[in-house]
DNA sequence: TTGTTTGTACAGTTAAAACTGTACGAAAAA
DNA sequence: TTTTTCGTACAGTTTTAACTGTACAAACAA
């Protein structure tokens, strides 16, 4: 086998790692190729770049790499001459696990925040009537109680995304090990 | 409007919170519905009744039971005197999120780590070959320089998942807050 | 043993999403 | 200005995943 095969067969590998596993960021595994195909070139790619290395058209290019832009991924790049637009992956792998952190599970808190507080009212409201059965009374207070859970829950998860946003997680977990034995 | 239809409104807020939000358990909406259902109910839960509640066919209740029992979001109860399986939803929420994160994560990083390692191998064979063109060791080593930072990285995210695996998460981020305003 | 009940494998169908090609607006080049 | 280039919206197609109904094995009951 020639040398350069030998080296694409390497990174192949590394690629259809990035492949199988980039579902954990919502993506498909194309989009996971492409990252990959990014990762290796050592300048930021066009679209055109992207439609030929992987074989799909630009149209495919121009949405996947918007969703890995959104996702903070890849970023996009300047060369003096270049037209097109240029992307490149980002250099801050550590950035990019608490932006997809925050970004995704910031939405969810926001919504689910939302809906507790707008139903713990209307359970609030429920029991201030008079008339409201005993036997439905016992039920909207376990509802209130496990909302309550919830509403713990998600306070804690709000703050797990803080600890990641403002880096205090690198307190807890060093980017690098003490004393390595690798 | 019925005090009892009033609750059923306020549930299904939740649930449908739940439901848009389920994607980041890998899961379909449907699925966070089924979530969502059992954990109003105040007793476990068979298929068949899961089958009444949702609508849906006994066959799409097991599979997606199956998935919520492997990310530890469901676990089967059992009652005297019922032969079925039954099921109800996992009382600490913390808990899933830590073991939703481990599941997840840690297989991205085995298979990362595995496919790193014997890259890193094969680049460092390459470099052992004296015929190796003075332009592809060039390659070769910024690949190294590449895929050792990948290693780092995935390093500090095995560190991390052992964070969350082991509660040292609840030190920087308690469960409770101390003077919660809410 | 034989007859029920229960959960799931499997094949088929329906629904969703990934992907492509065309067409077009915006921006740069001529 | 006109012409060219570039990125993306959109409609249509293909691929994939979700869901259903049937059929059957395992476990229990009679």
């Amino acid at each position: 086998m020639e040398d350069h095969e030998k080296i694409d067969k390497a990174r192949e590998r590394i690629i259809e790692a990035i492949a199988q596993n980039i579902h954990l960021y919502g993506l498909v595994p194309s989009a996971g190729r492409q990252f990959g195909t990014m990762f290796f070139q050592n300048e930021p790619l066009t679209l055109d770049d992207m439609t030929e290395k992987l074989g799909m058209s630009k149209t495919s290019m121009s949405t996947s790499v918007r969703a890995l832009s959104e996702l903070k991924l890849v970023e996009r790049a300047w060369k003096k001459g270049v037209r097109k637009d240029l992307y490149k992956v980002t250099d801050d792998w550590h950035q990019s696990f608490i932006d997809l952190f925050s970004i995704k599970w910031q939405r969810s808190v926001t919504l689910h925040s939302a809906a507790i507080k707008k139903s713990l009212a209307e359970y609030e409201e429920l029991l201030q009537n008079p008339t409201l059965s005993d036997e439905l009374r016992e039920v909207v207070e376990i509802d209130i109680s496990k909302l309550k859970y919830m509403k713990d829950y998600y306070n804690w998860l709000e703050r797990l995304i803080d600890a990641f946003e403002d880096q205090r997680i690198f307190d807890l977990v060093p980017k690098f090990e003490r004393d390595s034995k690798n």
